[in-house]
DNA sequence: AATTGACTTAGACAATGTCTATTGTAGGAT
DNA sequence: ATCCTACAATAGACATTGTCTAAGTCAATT
């Protein structure tokens, strides 16, 4: 099933129950965990994983490109395993729900030379915020 | 000097030497200090300040609008006083350097209906990521 | 100058994240 | 199939950032 857990046997990631666990936690679409809602869900599943763990893994699963950190929350990092097509964030100021937007335009090329500061510049991150819909009913 | 300390005690705040400072600290361009470099700069002039009151004050300037919160740095939140011209962020990512950026394009308008689930959007954050000089240099 | 309610303080507490010493185990070698 | 060994997992201490509370202090009004 997992294409993830292929290619990182293939990269010599050494296969333990914890961290076929932690990856399976965090496939889907739009998710956006915590670091401790990633350890709430993998203790479901395997209930001696430690909170070290889940941080180990998660950290290697960044290193090695396979998930991304996200920081629209200005509580907790989230990891969002949507690394492979990119794309930015849409989050709901009430309820911090998040989707993944791919907008058009190029805000890179809308960076002119004067307001670059000697910067190389290599990468934009945007993130859009509002009102979901079930926050705009209630 | 500071019509920041003027317009605060228009709107009935009370004006205490500790409030004087934390708004002195912030002053100038391209600050992004966390709450607690803010501390440290304001026990310098004021030395029995206490964390909790710089904590407090800082809120209290965010709900004011006087400040803005910026969560570009994953770990603790940086407080920019250019909170009266819209504006991005350019960041180094090896020393964290913070520069205040002013792009052309218009995001919103680069987010099609098909990709906002709903959601009312009403604002736009965008975070440019780069090397900065003095690090390249290095 | 007296009053009063808002402000400040120290320190406990909470949430998130990191590190270490110890124990366990995946996967290759035999 | 069993053994080895380096890598991984664990528990829990520690670190950082932020919040809260109870008690004392003081700015602005009277």
């Amino acid at each position: 099933m997992s294409d993830l857990l292929e290619r990182l046997r293939g990269r010599g990631w050494r296969m333990t129950a914890q961290r076929r666990v932690v990856a399976e936690v965090l496939e889907g679409d739009h998710v956006h965990l915590t670091a401790d809602e990633v350890h709430a869900r993998a203790v479901v599943r395997l209930p001696e994983i430690s909170r070290a763990t889940v941080y180990n893994t998660l950290g290697e699963l960044v290193s090695l490109g396979e998930v991304l950190e996200v920081a629209t929350d200005k509580r907790a990092k989230r990891y969002d395993p949507n690394a492979h097509r990119p794309h930015h964030h849409l989050v709901c100021a009430r309820c911090g729900a998040i989707k993944d937007v791919h907008p058009g335009g190029n805000p890179l090329a809308d960076l002119p030379d004067s307001e670059r500061f000697g910067f190389t510049v290599s990468d934009v991150e945007v993130t859009y915020r509002g009102v979901c819909p079930t926050c705009a009913a209630a």
